[in-house]
DNA sequence: ATAGATGCAAATATTTTGCCGCCAG
DNA sequence: CTGGCGGCAAAATATTTGCATCTAT
């Protein structure tokens, strides 16, 4: 059961190798229980490339294992919400109106989206951290969660 | 038909004198046909204390005037979404799926939400605006939206 | 063995669309 | 008068829930 042999044909890339298994491993390490269902979309959120709504979460699963039902996939993204594991993103709405989600990472980023292209990358900034201690400063308030997405024109979508 | 008259029972205070029709101000200046819906829709939102979804928005604008269709509010908002003079929020799912809007102010702000009272407080900063130069001079991108939402406990929810 | 997870169907919530009659300009 | 607008019903989309069955530990 390799995790490198799965590939989309849609030129989608399913990199399983890239941070093997993080958040199976942290969902084994709370002692939460892990079924066959769960190892495959976890194997699907660790690989992406990119951020997937539910539904693409469901369609990517599904290719590795059939036996995934659409309800499993919004209860394990449930699950993964209150482990703090995942973060849901709405990206402007540029696709839709669905959520979409990212397994956390160590640092908070800015979403950066092209509303022409969708093309979406992600931004680290030290001023983004000098910002958000501010906030906590001036407004007394202890921040746990941040959402930053930002739209525009990229260069090559410029008239 | 003064625009001051309306009081919501539930402690709701809808200001309409605050800024005297700025929305409906706009529209007729881009030559936009107004209806009566329109009017009583532009009232609420102009008026509005808070960030209102469109099921409030419905609410409020048929206590003013009942014949104002669950449709018409989501037309009207895309239209004013168009006309790019209100803004879609999130507000990071506290209160559920739905998309809050708030007419477009001057000056991009910050939404900071308090994750156990609700409370949502606004924040301008120079920060933010060093930290979006940043992003069009390092990504190449012209902004053109921006929605920051920022989510922690405030003073008085915490323990 | 059993607490907890899944599948299925149906419900819920939110927003959008087609069509036709109506009204602001 | 007339083209855009609003009402209605129904569709589309996204997500949640109740319940019986199955399974990881």
């Amino acid at each position: 059961m390799a995790t490198s042999e799965h590939r989309v044909s849609s030129g989608e890339r399913i990199n399983a190798n890239a941070r093997p298994g993080k958040l199976q491993a942290a969902l084994e390490g709370r002692g939460v229980r892990l079924t066959r269902q769960r190892r495959v979309l976890l194997q699907v959120m660790d690989g992406a490339e990119r951020h997937l709504d539910a539904g693409s979460i469901l369609r990517r699963a599904q290719k590795i294992d059939p036996r995934v039902h659409r309800v499993t996939v919004y209860r394990t993204l449930d699950l993964l919400k209150r482990h703090g594991l995942i973060d849901e993103l709405d990206l402007l709405h540029i696709r839709g109106d669905q959520h979409y989600y990212e397994s956390h990472g160590p640092r908070d980023h800015i979403h950066i989206a092209c509303l022409r292209c969708g093309k979406v990358r992600e931004f680290e900034s030290r001023l983004f951290e000098q910002l958000k201690r501010q906030i906590e400063r001036d407004c007394g308030m202890k921040i746990t969660i941040t959402r930053t997405e930002i739209g525009g024109y990229c260069d090559s979508c410029r008239q």
